[in-house]
DNA sequence: GTTGCGCATGGACGCCGTAGACCAGCGAAT
DNA sequence: ATTCGCTGGTCTACGGCGTCCATGCGCAAC
């Protein structure tokens, strides 16, 4: 990982559909250097996947929230990580410090659907207690920045 | 937006450097045909572009925190807004129902840039207090769901 | 019926992805 | 100092892909 794949990096993850040979432009590679460098990347864990930035009240999730999980004492993170994949709507789970255990990411097609979907994970078994915070509006979502080298 | 849109943003959300032609040949449509709905697509908004899942740790970023913000009573959405975009360890702020009145998701190199950035979100004018919540570990992290049609 | 529109296909051309052969630089061992 | 092997680059070549344009089909409105 130097500061070359870096760039790479950055530059995939403004659009991830950009030629090989564009980015080796950039950098000064040639395209197959630059495929082999994003191969490494894969194969070593930096790169996970290519995906695409959606908005989600175009594809029917027009509502959303955080929730803040409470469990039972002996409860491991392994549990809450099969317990989240269960359910669609998660997006996203966190094991957290402070008063909360976990704070899961829920998007829902409405609130109707959002209420449905907690109460499907409030009667997991090792949920004592949950606390939601309501979504009201996104101001600000974007990839992991990477730091540009120099 | 119709059902063949749908799958075709699913399989982009799963590989965006799929090749038209090999959206083509699961939606039974030719190669050309995919890529203008997928034109159509970002134009109306549906797609807002490509990215690539990165490790966040690979690159660097091994802390994370949740942080609830409490702001001044004439706080503004917008004002939020262009005051998270200006701290780049930002990578998701929403408005929100409950106690708190905004939250934000914060990605730093270590707890010493966690703090530091803290600070200076902080220091923001209209926030009053702050509560946080430090990610121990992501459990999942998943793109957007697309209803698979049928 | 026919006109017009939306939306697909087919073909053509140039660029892209990908694999293989080859080469330069560099550190370690002889 | 020489040599070996490794890392990581370029060049080349070919098959497939992206992209544009012309064409054709189905359908609704008049």
């Amino acid at each position: 990982m130097d500061a070359v794949d870096q760039r790479i990096i950055a530059l995939l993850s403004t659009d991830a559909r950009a030629s090989y040979a564009e980015i080796g432009a950039k950098v000064s590679l040639s395209a197959p250097a630059v495929k082999r460098r994003v191969d490494r990347l894969r194969t070593d864990g930096v790169i996970k996947g290519f995906t695409t930035i959606i908005e989600p009240s175009a594809v029917g999730w027009t509502t959303e929230a955080f929730v803040e999980l409470f469990c039972t004492g002996r409860t491991t993170p392994a549990q809450i990580t099969v317990a989240a994949r269960r359910h669609p709507e998660v997006v996203g789970a966190y094991t957290v410090s402070g008063e909360a255990d976990a704070l899961v990411h829920l998007r829902a097609a409405d609130i109707g659907h959002l209420e449905q979907a907690l109460e499907r994970l409030r009667a997991e078994p090792f949920v004592t207690s949950t606390r939601s915070m309501i979504v009201l509006s996104r101001l600000v979502e974007r990839p992991t920045p990477v730091p540009a080298p120099q």
